[in-house]
DNA sequence: CATGAATGAGCATTCATTCAT
DNA sequence: AATGAATGAATGCTCATTCAT
C-alpha cells in the first residue's frame, strides 16, 4: 500500500492541472490561440509561467490536453441526449440543443480548433484533424444507433441515419455560429425548432400505405 | 476631363492590387494567417514588401480584400447554381456540389476565417463575423427563393425554406471538412447524394394523397 | 555595367557585415559566446537587435564569420613571419612573436572556441572543430615548407619539421594562456626566447663532424 | 570526543560528495557545462535537485570541486611518470603518454574548462585560470626536477629544463586535441614519438667535448 | 511610386535556485 | 537530511510596419 502522502500529492497534483486547464479556458473563451500567451494564462492561474511547464510540456501539449477534455465533455452532452429516450423529435431536439450547449460552455474549443492549426506541428495538426473527425464519427455513430431503434428510422438505410446524425452537428455549429453573432438569444429556440423539423422530416420516410 | 494617363494609371494601380491579390491566394492555400508573411507573399508577388504597403493600409486589410472577393466568388457559384433551373434534388445536388467547388477552389477562405480570428483588432473580428453571416444569410436568401418557385417546395412556409437553404451550406461544410481530413475524393460524391437525399427529402411535405 | 547605385549598396552592405563583425568582436573579449547576448551585440554596433539578423542568420553564423576572419588574420600572420627570411632562429622566434600578437589581437577567437562548443548544433559543433584542425594544418604545413629551406633543417624528415611547426603553435598558446593570467608583460619577451632556444634546439640535427 | 555516529555520518556525507562529482563527470563526459543541467545530474546521482544544494552550494561550486579532481589526479599521473626512471627518452615518453592518458579519462576537464568561463563570476573565472596555471607551474616544476637529475639535461639552465616541462605538457594537449578530432587512434603512437623525439633534441645539449 | 534596410515589441522556453513539507 | 514543486529572470528569434533614398 501507498504512502498516504503519496495519494495526496498525486491528487493535488491532478487538481492542479485542472486548475490550469480551467485558466487557460478561461482565456481562451476571448483569446485566440496566438492571443492567448503563456504569461496570461499562467497569471490567469496564479501561478508563475515556468510552472506550466511542469505540467504541460509545452504549449501545444496544453491545449491538447484542452481539447481532449472538450471533447469528452462533447460526448457525454450526446449520450445523455441519446439516453433521454422518447420519439425521434424530442431526440433531435435534445441533441442539437445539447450540442449548443456544450459549444457554448466549451466555446474555447472552437477558438482553438479555429485557430491553432497555424503554428502547430505537422505532426500536431495532423493529430488534431484525426481528433476532430473521430469524434464527430463517434458521436454521429451513437446517434445513429439511438436512430436505428426509432419506429420513425429504423426502415431508413445505415447511411441515411449516419448522414442525419452529421447533418445534425453541422446544424448545431450553423446555428452557434449565428447566434455567436447575433448575440439575440431568443432567436435559438425558434431556431433549434426549425432545425429539428426539418432534420425530422429528413429521416423520416413516407409511410408506404 | 481627366488625363488618359489619368486612366491608365488607375488601371494599372487596380491590376497590381489584383496581383497582390493573387499572390496572398496562392501563398495561403498552403499556409495559415500567420504563416503566410507579408516577406513572402511580396516574393510572390515579386515586389517589395514596402510595396504591399502602398496598396493595403496592413495586413487584415490585404486579407479582408481577399476574402470579399472569395465571398464573392462564392456568391457567384450560388448564382450559377440556381439559374440551372430542373427539379429540387437537382438544384439542391448542384448547390452543394458548387460549394464544394468554391471550397475547394479558395482554400484559403477557410484558412483565413479560421486561422487570422487571432491578430485582428477588435473592430476586425467584428466586422469579419458579420462579413460571413451577411454572405451566407445572402446566399441563403437566394436559394430560398429558388425554393419558392420549385412545385415541390412551394408550399413550405418561407422559414424552413430558408433553414433548409442554410442546411445545405451547413452540410456542404461538413463534407469539406470531412474530406479534406481523409483525402479520400472517390467517396465525395456519395457523400453529396446522401446529404442530398436527405436534404430533399427535409425540405419536401408528403404529398397529401 | 552596373548601375553605381548598386555598387554602393553593395559596398554599404559589406561594411555593415564587418562592423557587426567588431562589434561582436569587442563583446566577446571581455564575454563569453553565451554571456554575449545577440542585445548586447546589437547595441554595442549601435543597430536594433532585428537588423543582425539581416546579416547572419543566426548566432552560430554571427560566431562563425567570426572565426573565419580571425583565422584568415592568422594566416596572414604566419606568411608574414614566414617571408621574412634569416636564419631559423629569427623564423621561428618571428613566428612565435606574431602568433602571440594574433591571440592578443583575437582574443576572442580562444573565447569562442572555448565557449562555442556547448549550444552549437552537432553540424555546428564538428564544423568548427574541423575549420580549427584544418587552420592549424595549414600554417603548420607552410611553416614546415619554410623550415624546408633552412640549412639547418633542411636534412630532417618531414614528419619532424612538421612535429615541429605544431609544436611551435602549441607553445604560442602555451606562453599567451600563462600571459593571459599572469599579465606581466615583461615576461613574455624572456618567455619567447626561452620557448625559441628549445624548438631551434629541436628542430636542430647534430652536426655529423 | 565525538559520538560515533557523528563520524560515520561525516563519512557518509563524504561519499555522498563524492558519488555527486561521479555523476557530474558522467555527465559532463559527454555534455558542456551548460548542457549539463542539475536536473540530469541529480538524476544520474539518483538524488533530488534540492539534495544537491546540501553538499554544494552553487553549479560553479560543484564544477569548482569536480576541477579540484581532475587537478589532483593529473598531479598523480605526472608523478607517476617521473617515479618510473630510466633515460631521458622514457622520461618524456612516458610523460607524454600519462597526460594523454589523463586527458582521456577526464574529458570532462577539458570541457568544463573550455565551456564554464561563460556563467563564472568574476572571481569564479580568476580562480579557475589561477588554478590551471598553478597546477601547471607545478606540475612543470616536478617534471624539470627529474630533468635536474638526468645525466643529459643536468647541464641545461634551470628555465630550459622548466620551459621543456611547459612544451611537453603543451604538445600533450596539441595531440590531445588533435586526436579529439581525427578519432584516429593508430595516429596517436605515432605523433607521441614524433613529439618524444624532438622533446628529447629540444632538451639535450650537444656534449662539448 | 518602388524599394528593402532598420526597427523593436513580443513570446515560448529553459534552468539555477529556493523553500515548505 | 531529502525532496521536488514553484519560481521568474533571461534570451534568441520573428515579422509587421516605417521611412529614407
Amino acid at each position: 500500500m501507498e504512502r498516504p502522502t503519496s495519494k495526496r500529492k498525486e491528487r493535488e497534483k491532478e487538481a492542479r492541472r485542472e486548475a490550469i486547464l480551467d485558466a487557460a479556458a478561461r482565456v481562451l473563451s476571448v483569446k485566440s490561440y496566438y492571443e492567448a500567451t503563456l504569461d496570461e494564462i499562467a497569471s490567469e492561474a496564479e501561478l508563475a509561467k515556468g510552472t506550466l511547464y511542469n505540467y504541460y510540456k509545452d504549449k501545444p501539449a496544453l491545449f491538447f490536453s484542452l481539447m481532449r477534455r472538450g471533447f469528452d465533455l462533447f460526448q457525454r452532452h450526446v449520450s445523455e441526449a441519446i439516453v433521454g429516450g422518447g420519439p425521434l423529435k424530442d431526440l433531435v431536439y435534445r441533441t442539437l440543443k445539447n450540442s449548443l450547449c456544450h459549444m457554448a460552455e466549451c466555446k474555447y474549443m472552437l477558438r482553438v480548433i479555429i485557430s491553432a492549426g497555424a503554428h502547430l506541428s505537422e505532426d500536431n495538426q495532423q493529430e488534431l484533424a484525426e481528433m476532430i473527425r473521430d469524434e464527430l464519427e463517434l458521436a454521429a455513430g451513437k446517434l445513429a444507433e439511438a436512430f436505428a431503434v426509432q419506429p420513425e428510422t429504423e426502415n431508413l438505410p445505415e447511411s441515411d441515419r449516419l448522414t442525419g446524425a452529421k447533418m445534425l452537428f453541422a446544424s448545431a455549429r450553423q446555428i452557434h455560429i449565428r447566434l455567436a453573432t447575433s448575440l439575440d438569444n431568443q432567436l435559438q429556440e425558434e431556431e433549434i425548432e426549425n432545425y429539428t423539423r426539418l432534420l425530422v422530416r429528413a429521416l423520416t420516410t413516407e409511410k408506404p400505405e
